[in-house]
DNA sequence: GTCAACGGGATTGTCGACAAAATCATCGAC
DNA sequence: GTCGATGATTTTGTCGACAATCCCGTTGAC
C-alpha cells in the first residue's frame, strides 16, 4: 500500500485507480512479483471490487501486471535477457520511425513538439518525477506520430509503456532527466534543420541509460 | 447470426465463444461495422451476458472489434490507407525477424516446422478454410519464434492477428492458399540451406496478395 | 522426520437483478 | 416537408451476494 485515498467524484473512479496503480508500478512503489489484491485496492479507493477488476484487466493489457486464473495479479518482472530484447526491438522501431519522418518538419508541426518539450523541461526543473514521466510519454507520442504509419506509432507507444517499469530506474536521477531533456531539444533541432542522421542517432541512443540502470539495479531477476 | 449453438460442458464457455466470434469476424460472417449485441450472443451460446462481455473485452484486445462506452461493440474496419500502413509495418518487422533467424536451422528446429507445414498443406488440399487459417497462424508463429527476440515475435503475431480480417480476403481462393503453401515450403528450404536472401525476400513478399485482395474487395471503406 | 490428507480462512470468479444510457419511433411546431 | 422535442424500448453498465478455488497451517500415518 503506497498512497492515501484520493477524494473524487462518485462516478468514473476507474481512470483514477488505473492512473494511480500505473504510477505505483512504474515508480517502483509496487515491486515486481508483488501481489495486487482486489479487495485491498477497492478499500483504498472506496470503489467496488468490480471496478478494480476492470482496472486489473486494463493493467494486464498494458503488460504491467500478469493475471493468473484463480490466483490473482502480480506486478510483471523482466529478466535481463528480456530487457535486452525489449530494448533491441524499441531501438529498431524508433530508428525506422525516425527515418520515416518527413524532414525538415514545418513550424506548424514543430510548435506542439516545442510546447511538450517545455513542459518536460519544467517538470525536470521542478524535479517532479510524475510530471516528467507523463511529459516524456507525451513528447515521444507526438514525435512518432509524424512517421506516417499509425500502427508503427502505436507499437512504439505500447513497447514504451511496457518499458516504463524499466525506464523509471533511470528517471530517478536528476542527471538522467536532464540528459533526456537535452536530447529532446537536440531532436527538435534536427527536425527543424532536416538533419536525418542526427535524428536517427538520437532516437536510437535515447534510452540506453535506462536499460543499463535497470540491469544494474535488478541483478537477481533471472527468473 | 451465423452459426448454431454448440453443445458444451457447463463451464468454460468463454474460449468457445471467443473462437466462434473470432472466426465469424475473420471469415467475414460478421461484416465490418456490424454490431455485436451482448444479449443476442449470450442467447446463441446459452451463456450469461457476463461471459459474453469478457469475450468482447478479449476481442477488443485482439483489435478485431471496437467497443464504444454505452454504445456497444462493432467489428473493426480498416481504411485503405490503414491497410497499406499495417502491411508496411508487417513487412518491415518480418523482414527484420527473418534476418535475425540463425541460419542454417538445425534439424531439431526444422522438424516441428515441417510438421506444421504438412498440416497446412493438408488443410489446403482439403479446402478447409478454417483449418488453413489456424495452421497458417501456427506456422508463422513457430517460424518467427526462432528470431531470438520474444517481443519481436509477439509483435509480429499481434499484427498478424490484426491483419486476419484483411488476410482472409485472399484465403478465399484456392489458388492463393496453394501459393501460400508453396511459399512455406520454399521458406523451409531456405532455412535448411542457410539462404538468407531468399528467406528474407520470401518473408517480405509473403502477404502481398492479401493486401491487394482486400483493397480490391472493399473499395468503399474510406471512412 | 517426511509426506499426504484435511480443513479454515482468504481470494478470486460468477450470477441475477437493477440502474443508466443510448436508440428509435412518434408527434407536433414552424 | 423538415426539424427538434418526447417517451418507450433496447442495450449497456454496475452492484451486492454467493459459489468456487486456492493457500497454508495442522494433523496424523508410516
Amino acid at each position: 500500500m503506497a498512497e492515501p485515498v484520493r477524494a473524487t467524484p462518485p462516478t468514473t473512479l476507474l481512470p483514477v485507480i488505473l492512473a494511480a496503480l500505473e504510477e505505483d508500478i512504474v515508480f517502483g512503489r509496487l515491486h515486481p512479483r508483488e501481489r495486487l489484491i482486489e479487495e485491498e485496492i477497492a478499500a483504498r479507493f472506496g470503489a467496488t471490487r468490480h471496478t478494480v477488476r476492470q482496472v486489473l484487466v486494463e493493467l494486464e493489457r498494458l503488460r504491467l501486471i500478469e493475471r493468473i486464473p484463480n490466483r490473482g495479479a502480480l506486478v510483471k518482472a523482466y529478466s535481463p535477457a528480456e530487457v535486452q530484447q525489449l530494448y533491441a526491438l524499441r531501438e529498431m522501431l524508433e530508428t525506422q520511425a525516425a527515418a520515416l519522418i518527413p524532414l525538415p518538419l514545418g513550424d506548424d508541426a514543430l510548435a506542439p513538439l516545442h510546447a511538450l518539450q517545455r513542459r518536460h523541461a519544467q517538470a525536470v526543473a521542478a524535479s517532479d518525477a510524475r510530471a516528467v514521466f507523463r511529459a516524456d510519454l507525451a513528447f515521444h507520442r507526438a514525435l512518432y506520430a509524424h512517421c506516417g504509419n499509425v500502427f508503427l506509432a502505436e507499437t512504439i507507444e505500447e513497447l514504451g509503456q511496457r518499458a516504463q517499469v524499466i525506464r523509471y530506474a533511470s528517471l530517478r536521477s536528476q542527471a538522467s532527466m536532464e540528459w533526456a531533456r537535452d536530447q529532446h531539444a537536440a531532436m527538435l533541432d534536427a527536425l527543424r534543420d532536416g538533419e536525418r542522421d542526427t535524428l536517427v542517432t538520437l532516437c536510437a541512443a535515447h534510452f540506453h541509460p535506462a536499460r543499463q540502470a535497470y540491469l544494474s539495479q535488478h541483478p537477481a531477476l533471472l527468473s
